[in-house]
DNA sequence: TCTTGAGCTAAAGTTAGGTTTAGGAATTAC
DNA sequence: GTAATTCCTAAACCTAACTTTAGCTCAAGA
């Protein structure tokens, strides 16, 4: 029997598949809040595997971290989220990716005029788009992307 | 004028809109291969300014610096690349994109059905297909996508 | 010529998202 | 009761794709 309720980091981490370091780094990014037993070992909730599966659901969708703290932060504090909380966060998701997608697409479609039209490497070409851009990937030069150097 | 033909490296920066350490980056890189100057100074061909903004366009399309480079090896060594050298090239490009966005469009899918029975974050919910979890982004949890922790 | 703006190299710093390691302390299993 | 797990924290390390810094050299203009 455990010291106290509640599953232990080891067992989150088997019933998530994440590994133990990446859940206490989750925690430290706000993502998730676990209390600790007497003998001070992290708690958690058997919500809490939901929680995880949606954080890496969400990270296949793109959204970064901070990004998924703040959907989660949508969730009730004071009770154990229902399907209905779930769906609601899910149809968020929902959103993002469409518009992932959309911008695939337009990349695509710019893409196929340029192999008809030649002009690929122009910088005047529709593939610069730097809405496009920003949104596309997270990659790429970093000062290309808005973030201007100084100086 | 110049103290020999060519592009200097501040000058192809302001062409394709790249940081000067970008370029210098790129040719670590193996993408992009300057001569220099009697003083040492990297020049540039005006055909490079194409093969830089192809690089930008194939990190739109999440391709990673070593594929491009790859990619980059197709194009001929002994002239400089013509308008259906590039249109080849795009090709490829054009496959790669083809690829995310299926993925992608599973993933929605998936999704969909997913906020219609509720499953969401369970482990066994089609969402957690390992291949798609591989190929629809960069990050999330290392040892999850194939990379087993030793031990 | 002399000064300033480019360029050079090597090395260190940055961000995201983790993992690994070191040195202890708490639990569990026998 | 003791050995083997598991857990703890803090700090260092990792990759990709760059940027910044330091200290120096080159090139261009008045």
């Amino acid at each position: 029997m455990p010291v106290s309720e509640g599953l232990s980091i080891g067992a989150l981490a088997r019933r998530t598949g994440l590994a133990v370091s990446a859940i206490r780094y989750y925690e430290a990014q706000g993502l998730i809040s676990p209390w600790r037993n007497p003998g001070g070992q992290r708690r958690y909730q058997r919500a809490d595997i939901r929680r995880l599966s949606f954080v890496m659901i969400a990270q296949q969708f793109g959204l970064t971290l901070p990004e998924i703290r703040e959907v989660l932060a949508s969730l009730p504090d004071n009770r154990t989220p229902t399907p209905a909380d779930w769906k609601q966060i899910s149809q968020r998701l929902r959103a993002h990716l469409d518009q992932r997608i959309d911008t695939l697409l337009r990349l695509r479609d710019n893409l196929d005029g340029c192999i008809g039209c030649g002009c690929l490497s122009l910088p005047k070409c529709a593939l610069y788009n730097p809405d496009d851009r920003a949104k596309a990937h997270g990659s790429g030069p970093r000062y290309l992307m808005g973030d201007a150097p100084e100086g």
